[in-house]
DNA sequence: GCCGAACCGGAACAGCACGTCCACTTGCCC
DNA sequence: GGGCAAGTGGACGTGCTGTTCCGGTTCGGC
C-alpha cells in the first residue's frame, strides 16, 4: 500500500493512475474470493482476471507472477493474524490467550482455503510476509511460555507443535471444504484438550516434534 | 463368428504374455514408489513409464488411465488395511484394537504420500476399492462400538471422526513429507488421548461431526 | 524354425496453464 | 481541448500434462 503523498522517494513505485488503482483493488478482491472458495492452485490467472473484469495483461502488469498475487492477497490475512496474536498477548489468562490464537487461526483457515494453503507454503518475501510471520512466531512463543509457566499448557509443547496443528487443520480444509468449519472446530477442541496440562495428567504420549 | 470353448470365461481378461506380465509388475512397483515419495498428482505417467523401463504406450495398454493405475497400485494397501482392521477386531482389549487401527493406518499414510491422498479421494470402483472400503467401515464401526461399550472410548465419537483424523493426518503428510512419521505419531498420540474416556473426564468439547 | 498375434517404444495429438507482445484506448497534466 | 505516457485487452508463445497412433519387434504354439 503506497502513500499517494507527492514527495515520494525516487526508488518507490510511482503512483497508479485512478483507473489502474481501481482495477488493482478489484483484482485483489476477485482473487481473494476465488482463492478462498477453491484454493490456490485450482484458480487460474485468467479466471481472476475475468472475475475482476480486466484482461490478463492488466493482471500481469500489477502482479508479475501468480505468486506475487497470492502474497499480496494474503498480506491482509497475515496482518489479521498479527493483530490476533497481539490480542491474545493482552489477555490476562495465558491459557485463554493460547486457545484464542489457535482457535481463531484455525477458524480463519477453515473458511478460506487459500489462506489455509498459503499459511503453510513457503511464500516469497513479498509484501512483508516474512516480517509478519516472524512477529507472529515471537508473539506465539511468548504466549506459549506464559501458558507453560502458569501450568496450564503441557510442558512438552514445542514450537513445531503449532505447525503440526496448522497442518492437521489444513488437511481438513483441503479434504472437506464444505464441512471444514465444524470439522475444524472439533479437531481444535480435541487437540486443545490434549495440550492442556492437568494436575493428574497421564504421561506424555510422545516427545514434541523438533523444529 | 466362431467362439472357441476355453477354460476361462469369455468375459475374463485373457492371460498376459510373459513379458507383458513382467512389465505390468514393474509398472506397478515403479508407480508405487513414485507415488509414495512424491504424491499422486506430482508424478507423471511418463515418469512412471521411464522408471519402469517401458514406453508410455505400454503403460497405457495396461492401465487405460492414470486413475486406473492409481486404483491398482493402492488396491494392495487397501487389502493391508482390511487385514489390519481384522487384526484389531481379534484383539481382546477393545481400546487397544481401536488404537492399533488408527496408529497403523496413520503410520501407513505417513510413509506413503500417495496412499495418504488416495485414502481420502473418491477413487473409482476399480479393483474392488469400494468393497474394501465398505468392509473396513463395518469393521471399524464394530471396533468403535466395542470400545464405547467398554467405557474406554468417549461416547460422542462418531463415524465422521475417523475421517477427521485421517484428513488431519493427511494434512501433515502433505505439508511435511520428510518429518511426517514423527509428526504423525505425535498427532495421533495427542488425539487418542483426547478420545479416551476417563472416569473424571472434562465435558465434551464439541459434538462429533455428523456424516 | 516359423508365423501370426500380441506387444512394444517413441512420436504425435489435444488441452490447459502461466506468462508475453502489440495495436489500440484513456486518464491526466498543461 | 490536446498530446502523450500509462494503461488495456486479446492473440500468441512455451511448456507441461494425459492420452493415442503406428511401424517395428518379440513371444509362443505348432
Amino acid at each position: 500500500m503506497t502513500t499517494l503523498v507527492s514527495p515520494r522517494p525516487d526508488d518507490a513505485p510511482r503512483a497508479l493512475r485512478a483507473d489502474a488503482l481501481d482495477n488493482r483493488h478489484r483484482i485483489i478482491e476477485a482473487a481473494r474470493q476465488s482463492f478462498a472458495t477453491r484454493g490456490l492452485e485450482e484458480v487460474t490467472m485468467r479466471e481472476v482476471a475475468r472475475r475482476a473484469g480486466v484482461g490478463v495483461a492488466t493482471l500481469y502488469r500489477r502482479f508479475p507472477t501468480k505468486e506475487a498475487l497470492v502474497s499480496e492477497v494474503f498480506a491482509a490475512q497475515m496482518a489479521a493474524c498479527v493483530a490476533l496474536v497481539d490480542d491474545a498477548l493482552a489477555e490476562s489468562d495465558p491459557w485463554r490467550g493460547f486457545c484464542m490464537v489457535i482457535e481463531k487461526v484455525c477458524a480463519m483457515q477453515a473458511v478460506d482455503r487459500g489462506f489455509s494453503r498459503a499459511s503453510l507454503a513457503n511464500v516469497s518475501d513479498e509484501a512483508g510476509f516474512a516480517r509478519s510471520l516472524d512477529h507472529n512466531a515471537r508473539g506465539f512463543a511468548a504466549l506459549t511460555r506464559r501458558a507453560k509457566e502458569s501450568g496450564q499448557l503441557r510442558a512438552d509443547f514445542g514450537p513445531g507443535d503449532l505447525r503440526l496443528l496448522l497442518m492437521a487443520n489444513a488437511g481438513i480444509v483441503a479434504n472437506a471444504p464444505d464441512s471444514a468449519p465444524a470439522a475444524s472446530r472439533r479437531l481444535v477442541a480435541l487437540l486443545l484438550q490434549s495440550l492442556r496440562a492437568h494436575p493428574a495428567d497421564p504421561p506424555v504420549p510422545l516427545p514434541a516434534v523438533t523444529g
